[in-house]
DNA sequence: CTGATATGTGAGAACGTTCTCGCCCAAGAA
DNA sequence: TTCTTGGGCGAGAACGTTCTCACATATCAG
């Protein structure tokens, strides 16, 4: 029957009496074959329970029907929906994909990368990392392999790209606030090192109205932009300690640095979290701190996750489409891979406002 | 530089003045070479910017170093944190990881491990959707590739699996409430239909206390035979109107089915919901029904998600191991794919449950 | 009839590795 | 001396496919 090992083609061939070459086209569909020697071809690769080894086709092809995905860390819900995004468009194009985690971490980054490629895929999906060292990234693109990066951008690195209208996003989420009176805002962000710029620097350029090279800014940083913005066209001054900076991607930093603004002399009437982690450590500070949203605090954030919508009052926030950010990178990246020539493209997608109810009026 | 195309080995070779099998030798790390040799092919590797091609080196070797999963759904956060446990040993491996979703649709199932199969992965995770008909998976099996089934079971299926003791998780959860004074349980559950009894059949059989085969049985019916063993061992009868049967996998459904059991004439005092899916749903309905938990009605859901820990009051939950669940499969998997020979095991963990906020005292 | 075009078949090369083998050399044992 | 042992090296087979050819035939246009 259909159990056993392993038959190839030349088996198939054997049996059904025809030379591997006759076998080998019916069995990949290509070239010219009488209907006769098809059934017979058929008829034995059935008896063996021949499957093909992609590994042998690959090897001569050199495509793997596989995609390559980089991401931060499939337990976070970002990720799994933008991977799962990537997932539909690979699997109505009949491609695998290899996915790996980074946690953030360069060096795993590196080292994905390089997995992949040794696998050979046919292109490859990355969250970059580091946006301006990526020697791995250049040399992936030089090497000629299709390359599609999500949410950040990488300077100099001329590839496709889809993200979030981080800034524009932001402003909006933030003057909503402004709109309802509240004049003490603030801000929680992961805002990681850059090294280029101290956080004093970039908030009096930003407040200053200079132009600032955003587009291979980290998302986070984008997002505080959108903060300052929003406040220079409400006519409102930003205040530095209502920044509050986590310093590192986890729930706990965030926790950890909103008690001390919301229990300072002048603590702010609302709050705008950058991210579903900043925003989950955030609603943990609320809950032990006891402040209850809207009453005593106001509170918009980024990215809409399941509980948002059920907890009372319900989180209003900035809901990015992460499930089509993943299709639209695969959609791109299998255009490369068909060959497909353009320059490179950047797909910023829009953000929208759900207003629910954790937003009140001064 | 390390950017150019494709050097392979037999580039490499010619550039260090070795043959081929010298110069694969030391790039594969085996065999004997000269210190003098391994430093001019290196060099020349270097120079030349080699990188293996794994698919020529796994067709030679029968080996790939890597392993294919069938999940439900990856967003789904109970299979991301799985996924993330399996994706966690297999990196400190050295193991890829190619990974699909089946939606829980069989036919999807069926041809993911087709396509993992033909990619020559060299074992299988399988999240299986059928407990009664998997002839893909015997034929697996049969072929002698390492398998291990999470979650589900597969009636004949020897392999290895590892769950969770569903069972006597959601007992000790019922007995929980039932221990505050409740008398009137509701359970949520999927309860998708099995084909092989009735619900009602199969409420009557657990009733009665007759034996069940609950090995093969899918988590849904377990847990809800947890409950109705609550229920008998409490001295209470089950009352077949407090079981409400969403009928398939996804958070809609439960929240349709919530809300008539609650306007009804005797309600419960109280809400059992069976897994992460139904408790989004549940917590749905009770928002739109403005039920406030536990002052109205008392909850104890089963999986420990984000939110349930700072929504106030705080849930409380059945918490399984999700994350070990995907380690400790993944390591019997590497145990098999080593070639090392037991009879099939299954590994139930246990799970724990956390007492939070929403259990009242009657 | 001559040439082009499409269908059909098989032998054997190719893909980029690892593996098997035979050969060489040096050092130590008999 | 002669035999063994183990390091070191290269030629060429192997893995299971697809691809390139050469060589058929049949059909159709001119």
């Amino acid at each position: 029957m259909s159990s056993k090992s392993k038959a190839t083609i030349a088996d198939v061939a054997r049996a059904a009496g025809v030379s591997t070459a006759t076998a080998g086209r019916v069995l990949g569909h290509y070239g010219y074959t009488s209907e006769e020697k098809k059934e017979q071809v058929l008829k034995a690769a059935q008896e063996l329970g021949y499957r093909p080894n992609a590994l042998a086709r690959s090897l001569i092809t050199g495509k793997t029907r596989t995609l390559g995905v980089v991401a931060g860390d499939i337990q976070n819900p970002f990720y799994a929906s933008v991977i799962r995004g990537i997932s539909n468009v690979a699997d109505a194009n009949g491609f695998g994909l290899l996915i790996t985690n980074s946690d953030e971490i360069p060096a795993h980054e590196v080292h994905a990368v390089e997995l992949l490629a040794q696998k050979q895929v046919d292109g490859l999906i990355v969250t970059p990392i580091d946006t301006r060292r990526a020697r791995h990234l250049f040399s992936i693109k030089a090497m000629g392999m299709p390359l599609v990066l999500i949410d950040r951008a990488v300077g100099g690195l001329m590839v496709d790209r889809v993200a979030t209208d981080n800034i524009a996003a932001a402003e909006q989420a933030v003057r909503h606030l402004i709109g309802e009176g509240h004049r003490r805002i603030g801000i929680v962000a992961e805002l990681v090192d850059e090294n280029f710029m101290t956080l004093d620097q970039f908030v009096s350029h930003a407040i200053a109205g200079d132009p600032i090279e955003s587009e291979t800014l980290y998302p986070s940083w984008q997002r505080l932009l959108g903060y300052i913005r929003a406040h220079r066209i409400g006519g409102l001054t930003v205040d530095p300690r209502l920044i509050m900076r986590a310093g590192s991607y986890s729930a706990q930093a965030a926790q950890d640095v909103v008690p001390p603004a919301m229990t300072s002399a002048h603590p702010p009437t609302a709050l705008f979290t950058t991210d579903g982690t900043m925003s989950e450590g955030t609603m943990r500070a609320l809950t032990m701190l006891k402040l209850s949203v809207p009453e005593n605090l106001s509170l918009v954030c980024f990215d809409d996750l399941d509980w948002m919508s059920f907890l009372r009052p319900g989180i209003t926030t900035v809901s990015q489409p992460r499930l089509a950010m993943g299709e639209a990178a695969a959609r791109m990246l299998l255009e490369r891979i068909r060959g497909e020539e353009y320059p490179s493209r950047t797909v910023l997608m829009p953000a929208e406002l759900i207003l629910r109810g954790s937003v009140s009026r001064v």
